[in-house]
DNA sequence: GAGGCAAACGCAAAATATTTGCTTTATGAA
DNA sequence: TTCATAAAGCAAATATTTTGCGTTTGCCTC
């Protein structure tokens, strides 16, 4: 039932947690997706089954939960000094990443997630990504649309296609979208 | 492993996909997620498990291939007499429809699909659904977004926030997403 | 730093679900 | 009608998930 993250974050709980993380990892990079079980990985993780069963539930949970770590931003966007070039670079990055047979793999899993937390967790990241570019623009003394303006217009077409029409998740519609929104900015 | 659509479209087959199809409705609508199996769908639809797991796989693709119904436009969208009418009345039906507990649950299962051939089939309804708003605007004399700009700037920031912040999955938002994509349009 | 409480784990049996080989049925074409 | 074959049924073999219970281990209080 507890699909949370660890209550009790000290010593042997988040061992196990980081055993089981580590056992998936290294299944799925080796393993067509429907052989990557839970006695399997429960047998590489050198835990029980019904441990994992207890924790994340089933299957979609544990790889969901593993899968969102690879969406989080890892570190600082670069600074281009502009914020469509900030936008740019880092949407390129994020779209080579995303659209990648494992980056494909990661995103299905999350949203194959039934607890939605998951991804309003992703959002939050979007969101406060967006946030952090602004800023820094208008620190620089550059106009910038709102956050949701940002998310709107960039992250919501970009995501809509790596979802439902990867072929057109492409570096130049990054440029349109982002162009498109820079231009309306108030 | 065939999980296409029926490529014996006479008779029997015809009926089993029915009946199963019809049983996972019924007992959707009766049962807590974690209580619908592929035993309990077989035994309503009168069919053995085992026909169910060749022709689907699994339960994910079995409800997925039914919730993916669900998504499809029923009928022709009203007309207002003006395009940004004709968006926002089959806008606010979208979203009430999406938002509603057994929408969400719908929109999960679709996503939760292994199969992206499912995903883009949403896809080419709506692109089919803008055009056909776009060339009635046409007709009437009225300028209108090519259809790529009306999926940017209106179905994708709606999917966006369906999917990842139901909370914002609101009219006014989508007030707002139609303002701004037909102001802009060329 | 000694107890005590409860969360988390291990183990193994029981309950379910899934896969598979083989047989039977029924459709569409000759 | 007959034939060839895709799809379904059946049942045994596997694999998985669930569950009850005993044990370990953090964590908190005194």
């Amino acid at each position: 039932m507890p699909i949370k993250e660890a209550v009790r974050p000290g010593g042997r709980s988040a061992r196990v947690q980081e055993a089981v993380h580590q056992a998936v990892r290294e299944l799925q990079a080796v393993t067509p997706r429907d052989e990557l079980t839970v006695p399997r990985i429960a047998e590489r993780a050198g835990v029980t089954p019904s441990t994992i069963y207890r924790r994340w539930g089933n299957l979609s949970e544990l790889v969901a939960d593993v899968s969102v770590e690879r969406m989080r931003p890892d570190d600082d966007p670069v600074d281009t000094g502009a914020l469509a070039g900030d936008l740019q670079v880092w949407g390129e990055q994020y779209l080579e990443e995303m659209t990648s047979v494992p980056g494909q793999r990661a995103l299905n899993d999350v949203m194959a997630s039934a607890d939605g937390g998951r991804r309003e967790r992703c959002y939050r990241y979007s969101e406060s990504l967006m946030g952090t570019l602004r800023e820094r623009a208008l620190a620089r003394g550059e106009g910038a649309p709102s956050v949701v303006q940002l998310i709107d217009g960039i992250i919501a077409p970009m995501t809509y296609r790596l979802l439902y029409d990867p072929e057109a998740a492409t570096v130049d519609n990054l440029r349109r979208w982002i162009a498109g929104t820079l231009t309306n900015e108030k």
